[in-house]
DNA sequence: TAGTGGTCTAGACCACTAG
DNA sequence: TAGTGGTCTAGACCACTAG
C-alpha cells in the first residue's frame, strides 16, 4: 500500500472522504498545504490529486481550489451490440435486404437530411441456431461517394459499419432501451406471433461534429433478451 | 486550437490515429522522440499523452512503449435508478412492507449469506401519479447493528440506501436487464394482468471488498419503460 | 494583492524489456 | 546493455478568484 508519494495523497484525501471528514462540495487543503503536510512536492501532489479528478472524486477550480464531487449514483457501464444480448457462440448475422429508400418525415428528422436525400436501409436477421432472435433495420444516409462494401453488412456491430470511413474513436453513440410488441412485419420475419413482448433497442450514431450518420432499431424477442451493465 | 503544449501532442498523436496512420496495437514514438520531434519537455509530452490514455486512445507499457488501442465499440454509459424510466416528475415511491425473512437457497447464494442468517426485504410500489409503474423488492442482510432507518427507505435509489454506513464511491454495481411477463404477485400489486409484458431489472451492490451488500429486482410494466444511455 | 490551480522545463533516478 | 516508461523534485511563470 502507498509504495509511492503520490499514492498516499490518494490514500490520505480517499480516507477522508470514505470516512465523511470531507464532504461533497467541501473545499480540501489546497496544493500548497498538501506539500507542506506532507513534505512531497507539487508536481507529485498534483498527480495524486489528478488521480482522483479522474475517478471523479475531486473537481478543480483554477483560482479556488478542489472540491468533493457529489458521488455518481445511477451511473453504470453498459456494452452492447446486436449480438451481446445472446450467449451462445452459434449467432449468426443474416443480410435479407438492401434497399435504397425515400425516408418518411420521421427518418428525415432523425438523419437530419436535406429534402430529397435518400437513405440506404439494411434489414438484418439475427438467430442462434435456428432460432430467430431479433431483426435489425439500420438506415444511413445515401452517399454514391462511399458505397456500402458488402463485407461491412455482416459486422454485427453498428458503428463497425463505418470504420473504413471514420475513426471508431469519434462515432459518438446515444441508445434507447423500450419495451413493446412485435409489429405485423417484424412478427413475420421472426416467426412469432403478433403482440410478443419485445425489446426495442435503437442507437443513434453522430460523428464528430455532432452530425446523424446513422440510425438502428434491433427488435428483439422479449424471452430471448438479456443485458448486463457494471459500474465499479 | 492547441494553445497549449500539451495540447499539441494530443493532437499530433490524435490526428494519425484518426488518419489510420497509427493503428490499433501500434507501437507510436517514444517519449524521447516526441520530444526531440516537437521540442517539448518530457514532463509536458507525458501530460499530453496521459490525456490519451485516459481517453482510451493509448495504453502504455512500461520497458516498451505506448500503443493504440482497439476502440472500444459497444460501450454505453447508462444512467439509472429505480425511477429514471419515469418522464414526469410526479412519480412516487411508497414502502409496502418491510419483512425480516429466512432467504431460500437461490438468495443465500447471491448475497454469499452465512446459514440461517436472515435478511431484511423491502417491498415498494414505484408510481406516476395514480398510475402504477413499477414493484421493487430489495434484499439486505439483516444486521442488528445497522438497523434500517425509514427515513432510508424511501430513497428511491438503491445506493444511496447505504449511505449512512458506506462512502458511495466504494459502492459497486452490477445490472442485469431482463424481459418477462408479470408474475402473480407482481400482477396483483400493479393492479395488472398476469403474463402482461414486463422490464426486469436487478441489481447487485458489492462493498469495497466486493462482498455482496444487496439484491434489488424492479418489476417494470413494459408499457411505462424507457432507457436511454450514451457514449461520447 | 495574496492565494489558488494550470502549464512547462531540466534533470535525476528507478523498474522493466529485449537483444 | 540501450531504450522504454514511471516517479519525483525545485523552480518559473501564468490565469483566475476574491477581498
Amino acid at each position: 500500500m502507498a509504495e509511492h508519494s503520490y499514492q498516499k495523497i490518494v490514500e490520505l484525501i480517499r480516507a477522508k472522504i470514505d470516512s465523511g471528514e470531507y464532504r461533497p462540495n467541501d473545499n480540501i487543503p489546497s496544493e500548497k498545504m498538501l506539500c507542506e503536510m506532507t513534505g512531497i512536492g507539487r508536481s507529485t501532489v498534483r498527480k495524486g490529486l489528478s488521480v482522483l479528478v479522474n475517478d471523479g472524486l475531486l473537481y478543480a477550480v483554477q483560482g479556488k481550489g478542489y472540491y468533493v464531487c457529489e458521488p455518481k449514483k445511477g451511473e453504470f457501464l453498459l456494452y452492447f451490440n446486436e449480438t451481446s444480448a445472446i450467449e451462445t457462440s452459434a449467432e449468426s448475422v443474416k443480410v435479407i435486404g438492401v434497399d435504397i429508400i425515400s425516408p418518411d418525415a420521421e427518418m428525415t428528422a432523425i438523419l437530419d437530411l436535406p429534402p430529397n436525400r435518400q437513405t440506404v436501409l439494411i434489414k438484418r436477421l439475427i438467430s442462434d441456431r435456428d432460432t430467430r432472435i431479433a431483426y435489425d433495420c439500420k438506415y444511413i444516409p445515401y452517399s454514391a461517394k462511399s458505397p456500402i462494401i458488402e463485407q461491412e453488412l455482416y459486422k454485427s456491430d453498428f458503428p463497425q459499419m463505418f470504420a473504413k470511413e471514420k475513426s471508431l474513436f469519434d462515432i459518438k453513440k446515444k441508445m434507447r432501451i423500450t419495451v413493446g410488441e412485435l409489429d405485423g412485419q417484424t412478427a413475420k420475419v421472426l416467426r412469432a406471433d403478433e403482440h410478443t413482448p419485445a425489446i426495442i433497442i435503437e442507437q443513434f450514431l453522430y460523428d464528430e461534429n455532432a452530425q446523424p450518420i446513422g440510425y438502428g432499431i434491433t427488435t428483439f424477442l422479449g424471452k430471448y433478451f438479456k443485458l448486463s451493465a457494471i459500474c465499479e
